[in-house]
DNA sequence: TGCCTGACATCGG
DNA sequence: GCCGATGCCAGGC
């Protein structure tokens, strides 16, 4: 497979690798998978996930601890039932505790 | 090729 | 907390 196929396959298995019940931040993710500071890298290959896989996307949002997907869409709504499914509670400006919740939480610089 | 856009992050103001 | 500018990496036209 070409190299950008990779790379998505790459960021899905550091994906995967999410615990139930937290959430990462698509930074997270890009170093975690060796893509340094391209975020948005993995905005575009969770775009990419196939409609039935089963890699758990739901649990990255972005560092602000808010739902990238946009407002109102179909997709975010599924995003947050998934979430507060999975116990992960929501405040009320609409943003998770990444203290609390955060997958890489206990680093420290 | 150039320009705009996006499931981003960080720093200012 | 809400912009706006910047830096970042790809896609689409």
């Amino acid at each position: 497979m070409d190299y950008e196929a990779d790379i998505n396959h790459r960021i899905w298995q550091v994906v995967a690798t999410i615990p139930h019940g937290t959430v990462a931040t698509y930074g997270d993710i890009a170093s975690s998978a060796g893509l340094g500071r391209a975020a948005r890298r993995v905005g575009l290959a969770l775009r990419r996930l196939p409609e039935a896989s089963l890699i758990p996307w739901h649990r990255v949002i972005n560092s602000q601890g808010r739902l990238s997907l946009p407002t109102g869409s179909l997709e975010q709504q599924t995003q947050r039932i998934r979430l507060e499914t999975e116990g992960i509670m929501f405040r009320k400006n609409n943003s998770i505790d990444l203290k609390q919740y955060g997958w890489q939480r206990h680093r420290h610089h």
